[in-house]
DNA sequence: CGCCTCACTTGAACATGTTCAAAACTTGGT
DNA sequence: ACCAAGTTTTGAACATGTTCAAGTGAGGCG
């Protein structure tokens, strides 16, 4: 199932209009990445692009939407990236380090960066929060990342485990990038390490997920799951 | 050990200068709660307080920091609360129960407003967030409360996890107001079962910590954080 | 061609967080 | 009482995200 995937959501632009909407998109990434996000002005988005300030806004409803080209380029390059660890790797602990690490090194290069705009997306309300309405194309289509991750595996688990991991595992990325994110180490070497040790704890706790005693409490967690989604 | 905390680190003002702090840290507060804080503005607020613009950015360096007084207020306040769930629970489910639920009491009336501010304390460099230096005091005290919690408890812990306990629940609430801000449900009902159900298993993790399945995984966990600490 | 419509563009105006030089006040010393 | 030094207070000015009424231009229609 390679679908191609239509992020975009907007009415149809006309060509000219479409190149307009990319100029100022290619602008926002620019300054951002030179100067910063705080620091990166509207005005100064607008001349780099060529247009008026007022511009800007018909196109993007505000500086924070800027961003989501940024998410968007990770997610793609992403993809990309853990596809290609995917395809190698056959071992359950062995794809997921290659599709966490695969994250790391992404977005390794906008560390500094991201850490500026990280509060938008931590606030509940906003649409670039991974929780939100808006951005469910994007949570699912990480997910379905963690589903393959899964699915290609020798793991043998309980079907309802099977069922629910990805969703576990997802949000266990969503962990290691607010850690990330916090992770002020040179080349983010705590992220890593964390990686490092995360990964076999989690492929120990699924293979013992069978056994009596870590499958009482593996079933308490997919108890819990469900109970908050039925609240 | 029962040291008064200072909290305030400020080099001591006249009476006259802290009563004006204090009128204009309450009248901050009053204007969130009413308003909330994006619309509640800084000219609102010294108009309220009656003083100048200028005179409020002469005690506080900026909207942000004024909303320190809100978590100092809640941390004072779920100390006191959690103190009377720990003088009646003698068990560990019911102290962990008591102190987790206190939380979740306390802050229930300034849900909505919370949500606004989150993002603040969710950035990295930002001194609101638990992780920064500024808040090493409020979270060392929220740390000590959780090792009441173990401390005070029937439970019977592997010395290393004893010794790292606290700190993990204090991580586990973390998680918890992190799921809390996000939870728009009637009356936080879905934080409620939140802890409702994640309170007894971690109990039961807890007491199978000395089985051997169930040890290694523990001293995986307790391993990464020492690795974490040493990165 | 002339005109209409509507997508697109503009820049001035606005709202609000923040800064700062100057004014007002307080205090301690003579 | 008066002055000097320090503290506190002021409000205008500034920077920047955002809005909006008005302008521009390209395509369609008579």
């Amino acid at each position: 199932m390679t679908t191609l995937i239509a992020v975009s959501q907007q009415p149809a632009l006309s060509p000219k209009a479409e190149q307009t909407r990319q100029a100022i998109a290619e602008a926002a990434m620019r300054l951002f990445r030179r100067d910063g996000y705080d620091k990166t002005t509207m005005r100064a988005i607008a001349q780099e692009a060529g247009v008026s300030v007022g511009n800007a806004y018909y196109y993007f409803a505000s500086k924070d939407t800027l961003i989501q080209a940024f998410y968007d380029g990770i997610q793609t390059e992403h993809a990309a990236r853990a596809a290609r660890a995917l395809a190698t790797e056959t071992t359950f602990a062995g794809r997921l380090h290659g599709v966490l690490r695969a994250w790391l090194e992404v977005a390794a290069p906008d560390h500094e960066f991201a850490g500026q705009f990280f509060r938008n997306a931590a606030e509940p309300t906003s649409p670039l929060s991974p929780f939100s309405e808006e951005s469910a194309a994007a949570r699912e289509a990480s997910i379905r990342l963690y589903r393959q991750v899964v699915e290609g595996s020798d793991l043998k688990l309980a079907p309802a485990l099977r069922a629910e991991l990805p969703d576990l595992l997802w949000l266990m990325q969503m962990g290691v990038v607010l850690f990330w994110v916090h992770d002020d180490s040179a080349g983010q070497a705590r992220s890593h390490a964390l990686v490092e040790k995360v990964v076999p704890m989690v492929d120990r706790i699924a293979r013992l997920s069978r056994l009596p005693v870590v499958r009482g409490l593996v079933d308490d967690l997919l108890e819990l799951m469900v109970a908050l989604r039925s609240v």
